[in-house]
DNA sequence: AGTACCACCTGACGGC
DNA sequence: TGCCGTCAGGTGGTAC
């Protein structure tokens, strides 16, 4: 479930294993790639460049190459990355290799086949194209505010909506709702001044804070509820007990006691 | 504008 | 043992 904490994780993982390396060659699965890209384009664009640095917008990964052009990836549900130096060591269900002329490996992994590869030559038409709203960590208070204006829908559909901000999925749109005390099928057109700071606030700790704990649940504080994703265990808040439902589709856990209606608190 | 529902895809899990 | 339905959740399309 890679969200925006996960990615920003990946992008420091690729920062810190596979900046200024020249590619000798590239493997794709072409079924991953996105519209009007073929493995000869991205081969093309791929080889014999390094790349330069990385970059990020929501849940998009971004490695920027010495020509200008950037690989992009997409994690959909089961992505990864695997840096490594035999071939034998690459990941089960790599879907993109890329090979340096150090001799070393980096691995997409994508096992559900959810995520998408792909090639932006200019990075705002890319983000234009795919709709993409500001990004979660980025966007300031008075924007976060002008993002959410004219929606009437249910806050957390709100929140994971991509084209509204965009890095915010399933599983931190419950861990930012329950940390705002904010119940998750309020609608997001009820949401007071009040409401809105200790929503952005939530927003904010909570991403910060898995991205220090490089998304990984188990390192999470104890007053989270992402650890506790299953019905019936108990709410680190008030010791009552999570219960689920669905919100657009979507499995929702949350704290019928201490999750209330905008304006309640 | 919002939601409901479906599809994509694969592996885990429970029931029989 | 193994088959089958269901679920996980990111995105995108269609219908309402």
């Amino acid at each position: 479930m890679p969200e925006l904490p996960d990615v920003e994780t990946f992008r420091r993982y690729m920062d810190a294993t596979s900046l200024h390396q020249r590619i000798e060659h590239t493997h794709v699965d072409a079924n991953l790639l996105d519209d009007n890209v073929t493995p000869q384009l991205l081969q093309r664009r791929l080889k014999g460049q390094e790349i330069a640095r990385t970059d990020r917008r929501g849940k998009y990964l971004f490695g920027c190459l010495s020509n200008d052009s950037r690989l992009v990836l997409h994690f959909g549900m089961t992505g990864f990355l695997r840096y490594f130096k035999s071939r034998s060591d690459a990941p089960d269900h790599t879907r993109l290799l890329v090979e340096f002329n150090n001799g070393y490996f980096l691995a997409y992994d994508c096992r559900r086949k959810l995520g998408t590869i792909s090639i932006a030559d200019d990075m705002d038409e890319f983000i234009r194209k795919k709709d993409l709203g500001p990004d979660a960590l980025d966007v300031g208070r008075s924007a976060f505010e002008e993002a959410l204006s004219g929606h009437r829908g249910a806050i957390k559909s709100t929140l994971m909506n991509q084209s509204i901000l965009s890095g915010i999925g399933n599983v931190y749109s419950d861990e930012i709702l329950f940390q705002a005390r904010l119940r998750p099928d309020a609608s997001v057109d009820d949401l007071r001044g009040n409401d809105l700071d200790r929503l952005f606030g939530a927003m904010r700790d909570v991403l910060e804070t898995a991205v220090e704990c490089q998304a990984d649940p188990g390192r999470f504080p104890d007053s989270y509820l992402t650890p506790r994703r299953e019905p019936g265990e108990t709410c680190p808040g008030c010791g009552g007990s999570i219960e689920d439902a669905k919100i657009s589709g979507r499995t929702t856990y949350f704290c019928p006691s201490c999750q209330k209606d905008p304006g309640e608190i």
